[in-house]
Order: C-alpha cells, then sequence, then structure tokens
DNA sequence: TCCCCATGTCATCAAATCCTCATGTGTCCC
DNA sequence: GGGACACATGAGGATTTGATGACATGGGGA
C-alpha cells in the first residue's frame, strides 16, 4: 500500500528494466523505473527511495560518475550497480566510488530482489503514510487514527471503514461498495453491519460531525455540509 | 594497531586460509583465523569481530546452519559467506538466513577485501549496537537489556524476538513476521509460542508497559499509545 | 550421568469484537 | 396526519483472539 519501500531502478535495456521492475513490485517494494540518467536525476530530486538499482552504462552517461558525484553533495541512499564487467578492477572500483553493492549481468532477478532488500533494510523504512482531513489524521501504516492530535484506539472493522472512507474523502460511498471493500467477499449481511460499525465510530470521533449519511445512497466524510 | 577493525576468517582449507588472512591483514584488518565452526564460535564468543568471513562448508557442518541459528540468538555481526556452490537458489538462501554477502569461489582476494571493507563500515555506521526506547536499552553485540538502568537476564527467543521489536519500534508487527525472523522456517502455527515468548518477556521487563498488543495484527513495541 | 532451564504445547480463562435483533427516530410523500 | 422507508441506537450473545498457568521435553553444563 501507501507506505512500501520505494525504490528507484535505472536501466536502459526496456526488456530488463521491465523484468527487474515486476520483480521487485512482487517483492513488495513501490518500484519507479526510468531510462537514463536525466530521468534518474529528476525523479530522484524529490527524494523518498530507499534504494537505487542502477545500470553501469547509461546513454547518456556512466552512472558511477555521476553516484560519485552526488556522494560527494552529500547523497547517501544506497546504490546497486548492474554490470556486464566482470573484471575485478570495475567491481572494486564501484564499492570505492559510492556503491554499496554490484551484480554481474546476467544475474537473477530473485537475487536482485533479496539484494535490494538488504540495502534498504540498511536505509531505514519508508516513510508515514497518512490521510488527512480536517483535524483528522490517519496512518495506514502504523493504524493508528488522531483526531485533534489525540490517539483514538479503533477495532478493525472501525479502522477498515473509517480508512476506506478516508480515500473516498468528501464523496458518497454506498452501503454495497463498503461491504466490498471492508468485509469478507463471502458474506451477504442482512442486518445492519454497516450503520452498527459507523455509530461507533462516531462515537469514538468526538467533535464535530465528519461522517455525514445521504440518505438514501450511503456516507460522506468531509468537514462541512 | 590497537584500534584496528577487527576480523575472523572461519576456512578449512589452509592455503586458501593464509592467502585470505595476509590480504586482509594487508588491507589493514586485524585477523583471526580458524579451520572450523567449533573452533570459530569459541573464538566469537568473546565478541569484537566487526565482520566474519565463512566458508559455507566446514569439517564439523554448514556455516549457513550455524549463522542462521546464531542470528535467531540475536548475534548481529555481519557476514560474507565464501561459497563453492553457483545456484541462485543457494545465494538467495544465504540471504535469508541472515548472510550479508557472499562470494563465489575461485574469487580474487582485493575483491574480498573491498566487500570486508564495506561490510565493515556497514556494521559501524549502520545501526549503533545498542538500542534505546524510553527506559529500555538493548545491547546487541553484548546481548545485554537493560530496564531502568537494572541488567535483565534473558533467554536466546526472548532477547531475540526482543531485538527484533525493537528495530521495529514504533511499528506493528506480525505473528508471522516474528516467526520468520526469530524461528526456524519450518514452524506451525498451530501452537501460541509467541504468545508464551511475549508473556516470559513482559514479566521480565518490569514496570510500564512496553509491548503492546494490537488485535489481530501483532505487537507493537512503544512507550505510550 | 543427572539436573536445570529454555522452549514448546496444551487446556482454560478473559476480553475484545462483531453480528444480530428489536426497537426508536427522523424524513419524505401522499 | 399517517405510512413507508431509511437510518440510529442499544443490548445480548456468539465467535474470535490473546493471556495465562501448568506441564512435557530435550539439550547443555556441572
Amino acid at each position: 500500500m501507501g507506505n512500501a519501500v520505494r525504490v528507484m531502478v535505472v536501466e536502459d535495456n526496456e526488456d530488463l528494466r521491465l523484468a527487474v521492475s515486476v520483480e521487485l513490485a512482487s517483492a513488495g517494494f513501490e518500484v519507479d523505473a526510468v531510462g537514463d540518467l536525466a530521468a534518474a536525476h529528476a525523479a530522484l530530486g524529490a527524494g523518498g527511495h530507499s534504494c537505487v538499482v542502477f545500470d553501469r552504462m547509461l546513454p547518456d552517461g556512466d552512472s558511477i560518475g555521476y553516484v560519485h558525484r552526488r556522494r560527494q553533495e552529500g547523497w547517501s541512499v544506497p546504490v546497486l550497480f548492474l554490470t556486464a564487467r566482470d573484471s575485478v578492477e570495475d567491481r572494486v572500483a564501484g564499492f570505492t566510488h559510492g556503491g554499496d553493492d554490484y551484480l554481474v549481468k546476467p544475474f537473477s532477478v530473485a537475487e536482485l530482489a533479496a539484494r535490494v532488500r538488504v540495502l534498504c533494510r540498511r536505509a531505514g523504512l519508508g516513510r508515514p503514510s497518512v490521510l488527512r482531513l480536517a483535524d483528522l489524521e490517519v496512518d495506514c501504516a502504523r493504524r493508528e487514527v488522531r483526531r485533534a492530535g489525540v490517539l483514538l484506539t479503533l477495532s478493525g472493522k472501525e479502522f477498515a471503514v473509517l480508512e476506506f472512507l478516508m480515500t473516498r474523502a468528501e464523496q458518497v460511498v454506498g452501503r454495497a461498495e463498503l461491504i466490498e471493500h471492508c468485509w469478507d467477499a463471502e458474506n451477504d449481511p442482512m442486518a445492519n453491519v454497516v450503520e452498527a460499525v459507523v455509530k461507533r465510530l462516531r462515537g469514538k470521533l468526538r467533535g464535530p460531525e465528519l461522517i455525514h449519511t445521504v440518505r438514501g445512497r450511503g456516507y460522506r466524510l468531509a468537514t462541512a455540509g
């Protein structure tokens, strides 16, 4: 979800880029993939990546030089180089120029995923993803909810419903949609489960009402009218 | 010479052991070299090593199993495996069992030195060997835990679980994740092993509760909330 | 070898959670 | 005003989940 660890892949060969991206994504990473140094530089500027996988040779330059320069500016995101060369000098060069690891082509994507995991662990884990509305904060990663700064303790269902309403803030969410997303696909609850949960939620979300009911259509999370 | 970085080499082939030792020594490391797991275990007991180079197969056992077991006890010194095998599964297995890097024979001693340097740097800069949360201190290197300054004696499992929770402080850690990291890969989800260990931990960690259970999701180490 | 302690297992307890039902309240349309 | 409808509310009970204590087992050290 929102708080996945984010990884950048810089590789000009499209097939390889795709294969690597797919593997890393299926390993649970959030992946950005670009084809040259210029694009990488632009995307990295925003920050937020826990690790970067660089092909050594790119259409607009050698990535080792790029990394070396950025290291001198204090850039510290872990880097893994993919290199076609197999000479020892090259390997050592990669390390001494700010690389944290390298992999020689051809390599296994599974192995790449394992190495990236190690590097990311080292870099610390991803940033919190927190949804906000008025004085309400929903931290999806930590499963925490705060209203006006105070921590609320919600049950699983309560959190699930609130989180879903939050992702659809300002929109009307129907009962069917809510059931579909927050309940297991089997239950055909005749009873008013949703109303019950919403009531408990309202009880815990003290303060100005945020969950508005739209008669005949569902609920809507919003600050005002 | 007193404060040189200290490295352990565990390799049964004498020629190779000598070659590696000489190279690492000339690279500025202080080197201890032994030929089997038993000797390694004895020498490692004293602590003080920043990195260990393990041959995969040793006369008295497979070093991967050894490292995996020690990781579960909370041992955290970076490890590099030397392996004759070149299959991808073996490589990945090395990582998931607590290895930080590996090298396939035949390898260049210069490259080995480069990798060892990286591992030692990681050990030094990476995470501090003592983790803190409120009045709780977990010294990963010494395997010591203090609460409000008083030393607690924890069993291996207890320490492993606490350390893992500590590295994920403030986050919710699921039972599966816990089992994956602190137990051998087989264990059935039948019994409540985790609950048992957590209970014992709570019993020893006197004072304000630090291990909070998040119903339906797992445990969370935190000061409040 | 024997004992002790760490660890895993089981049975049982306590509590949180969630669903259901019965009923109350408001709204809209005739 | 009176239904019909949609939602709100509150209580009770069933189910799930974690906590706890007792016990079995087994490996390591004295």
